[in-house]
DNA sequence: CATGAATGAGAGTTCATTCAT
DNA sequence: TATGAATGAACTCTCATTCAT
């Protein structure tokens, strides 16, 4: 049979992270991928060294691009506003994870599994996301007096990013809208810089905080 | 070898919630489980009908209890404010929650798994829990002009309750504390508490929610 | 089914050494094993860990007596004759390999090819061998003048030793008989008594040289 | 990518050789030839119709010309003496044998494995052989009385050809040098000669045996 | 001729489960 | 109750082979 060059492994992936996403890595089977994506087992092994190779390119093509956002504005902190390039950073993780949801949602819970299995790659991306957070924040913080310690509000923030793919239906119905939904991003990023101004007192274009204090509860 | 009497079968839930909660369901094998247990993995088939039967067990440990709190104080509606039974049914299913930890955080991870199996038992628990929260909830509300419809609420007030055990690190990290700190409940608590007057209308002893704002970010 | 204690383990080895003679160790399947044993194959990796694990087994089973032979008359030395010692252990491996000639055949064919796997086992029993064959022939040859290097004295030993059941044909047919014959093990050992006369010297109940080179060609 | 005609067909040949014989027929993937070879595992089926083709083409490399050596003497026994012809095709195999080595050691120690496919080639090579053999050691008799019956001589002869490239160990050892050293194959074949002569009763030209056995053992 | 993609058969292995003791 | 032996199903992966280009 005659397929498209590069279709047969892109349909791997995109069958693989449905899958993984909806039963689990270990819950998934290379022929339930295979038969998703209508393609044969071996083709498994043969683009991707096997099961283990396959969820290691998904996680890579979920931290590459997650990571470059967040190394790209790292990179512009020399030229621009400490600040507004932690935002943008914010901003373009949240659009990423959004066009990437089931993807997102699976990386978030799989690694927190002990898998033993891609346990360093997965560390290595952790390292290298605390790293650039932690400059980010350094930087913003630069000429503030720390109210809290930088690796408190790097946790924070973290958890910030990961929430709205992890507890989807948590903060969708909290938020009355869903990261599904077009506004979402832009009230969620809002609410993110307001909390975000709150400690680097750099409160230029902002509303009281009051306000998202109720719109959030 | 003499053991006991039921002292095996402790053993085995003891040991599967361990492993189930690092390693997920289907990455905890029988025989992981009974060399954890120090027993024979014939035992948990003799036991529990098979490992799908020990994956239930757990599901009831957690479940039957975490319900009766609800249930409980479902009952007591019609002799008691009902802010004040909804408030202690939330105390009382943090303070569950808190004291099985690796349970709590294993069920809520597992269950967003398309896991096919124990599908029936999970959505059956759901059920009760939706319609407890439903009753409770809806009682608090009786006498107001809601602003929100209860669904909302209710969905609003399951992701609180899941979120320090889900979330853990988050949480932890974001309140000060953890899940597992001594006065941890105590806050989390208060917190709830004023989230549920801000649309109860019942706020006899409350402080105003700009402070809880404040607090949180 | 029930089957006597011990049974099934012996029975794999059993089928395993004449599959793995007969269709080498590669070409055998634990498939064919399992039926040629009447058993399940998941008991084979359940009593051998797995293919390599029962190779293992067989060269075990095959290097453990077969060093003993040559171990316990290395330990002979100091109370008696060292030319005594040499006949003796050489005449103990013949009858060894004679009564276990599927194996001593497949051992000897395997460990010709470079199997990459169980190379350190089989490694570590050739350095044995050697050993003990340096120091036998060593004791016997110490107080001659030696015509010849040790280690070449070592490698025909054990060239002469291994022959009849890695060329058996040959041999059978030039010695007018073969290692499955009763008289075989006495002519083959009388042969290599004399060989071993002629270098050591000690030649107190052996009859010319000349009459063994016509017999043999 | 273009290639000299025939090249690559080469290539793959010698690849096999090399990788057949270190690690067996069965132990060697078309994968690892193609890439030994630098060549694309789909030209090995293109040329020889699969991995089993490219293991007849080596039998055939092998067995041709080495039959091609005992036809043709067995052809001259019209015109020349008989002792003459077998002599003259002994030392042809010995020198063809000693130039391909590993083919050699790698064809007789296959052949040893009863491994179902190419058995037909196989044994009518093997018959071809026995039929020469037979021949020219029938012819070599004639006029003489038989001490020992024919098949006996033959196989006695095989086995002594065969033997330098299956235990090439010992035998270089036994004899102070090895088959790949310059003069092994005259010393070799001045000893089989001498062996030959026994039985066939005509000694014109060789030394007395009794200084063959003494350099024997 | 040469190649990379794709396939089906079958290999070794794991695993939950059963059963006689 | 508790256990070790034994099983069948299913999984991942390898491999020789085919085919369109």
């Amino acid at each position: 049979m005659t397929t498209q060059k590069g279709t047969t492994k892109e349909a791997i992936v995109e069958a693989a992270i449905a899958l993984f996403y909806a039963k689990g890595y270990k819950g998934t089977t290379i022929r339930d991928i295979a038969s998703e994506a209508k393609i044969n087992p071996a083709n498994i092994s043969y683009y991707f060294k096997g099961k283990q190779g396959l969820l290691e390119e998904c996680l890579i093509r979920f931290f590459e691009p997650y990571l470059a956002c967040l190394e790209e504005e790292t990179g512009k902190l020399e030229k621009d506003q400490a600040d507004h390039c932690l935002k943008r950073a914010i901003k373009r993780v949240l659009v990423f994870q959004s066009e990437h949801k089931l993807l997102a949602r699976f990386v978030w819970r799989e690694i927190s599994i002990d898998s033993q299995t891609s346990r360093e790659i997965i560390s290595s991306y952790l390292m290298k996301e605390r790293f650039f957070l932690k400059n980010l924040i350094q930087a913003t913080l630069k000429e503030q007096k720390m109210a809290f310690p930088i690796s408190m509000l790097i946790i924070q923030l973290k958890g910030i990013l990961m929430m709205p793919y992890v507890n989807s239906l948590y903060v969708s119905e909290v938020w009355g809208m869903g990261p599904h939904e077009p506004y979402f991003i832009d009230k969620y990023h809002l609410m993110i810089s307001k909390w975000l101004e709150s400690w680097s007192g750099n409160q230029t274009f902002v509303k009281p905080i009051e306000s998202v204090a109720s719109n959030h509860y």
